[in-house]
DNA sequence: AGGAATCGTCAGTGGTGCTGATTATCAGGT
DNA sequence: ACCTGATAATCAGCACCACTGACGATTCCT
């Protein structure tokens, strides 16, 4: 039975392990800190995406800025446009697109659940002091600019914009990697 | 467009969103590291752990020192025995219980997984200095520990035993939160 | 001996993302 | 003007993963 820590050890040894675990607890942590506001962090992210910009995006321009996949773009759209909190319109330059805006509802809801988000993230690095965490992050983003330069061409939609994967929340990602 | 410069900014400051596409990005470096050896970075998490103590593991307890389910792990072994890396005992002192022990196949697919496994991560922190790279996973492994022991307890199966979430592949986690 | 508990197994479910086909619309060449 | 090719949104279907709940087989406790 002395085995015990020595397989804990290696288990806290593989850094796999330890960043499925984190980036895990932080989901969770977010999706409950989310939860009163009755959205999940992919359509948080959805949210601000569209809030970000002054410009009026469609539906394939979102999804390729965040990375997520044209068809599940359509299925988060729909559950928030029932829930009041965005507004489809059809662009009349190009009738083809759909122009995605936020309601006042929306807009209301964003800012109160970003704020929820902000403070769930904080109290997931509140284990770590200040100087640390910022490490942390840091780091996490060298590695996001070193590694997804590197193929985010592959999956770049919009040309002359970096595409990214999607939001924080604790989906399952299938990614296939090397697929003929 | 002068928007993308503010939307990416935007992207790369949630740290959901970092550590997600970080994972993710180990995660997929692992797959390709492992695949020539004809193992998921999920099962070389098995295997490592029956290698790892000298005692013979039933099933139960393997899934529940990875943080596995255990109907899950009944797939995963079915799949490494398929591929002659593990043999399923009968165990003499209790018929109900599956030792699962490794074949030489396995021995040997362990050896050489793993060290690829150890490439992949170096591989993946390259872009990191030595120092750097340290505090990352050091930072982690404090998140982990102060995340873990607080909700540990819900889902250890095995008493005495910390229960831990699995193996650094990137599949889905669906890992409830909070249901009644 | 008998009831409670444990182990392995399997079928079913929910959730996620992707592929492929479909419809509507725009842009370009002739 | 017309046909061809490309793009936007949508939908149906598939694949994957993990979990729930049930079931026989076996063991442990009283």
């Amino acid at each position: 039975m002395t085995d015990e820590v020595g397989l804990a050890d290696l288990l806290t040894r593989r850094l796999g392990y330890l960043m499925k675990h984190a980036y895990l607890r932080l989901a969770d942590l977010l999706g409950e800190a989310l939860a009163p506001y009755d959205v999940h962090p992919k359509e948080l992210g959805v949210l601000s995406v569209i809030a970000a910009d002054g410009a009026e995006r469609s539906q394939n321009e979102l999804a390729a800025a965040i990375g997520m996949d044209r068809t599940t773009m359509v299925a988060v759209i729909d559950g928030l446009q029932g829930k009041g909190l965005v507004e489809r319109h059809r662009s009349v330059r190009d009738r083809r697109r759909n122009v995605v805006t936020l309601t006042e509802a929306g807009s209301t809801c964003l800012r109160d659940a970003d704020r929820a988000r902000v403070e769930a993230e904080a109290a997931f690095l509140a284990p770590l002091d200040a100087d640390t965490a910022a490490r942390l992050t840091a780091a996490l983003r060298t590695l996001y600019d070193a590694h997804e330069t590197g193929s985010a061409a592959a999956r770049a939609v919009v040309p002359g914009q970096d595409a990214a994967v999607c939001f924080g929340d604790r989906t399952g990602g299938t990614t296939p990697s090397a697929k003929p």
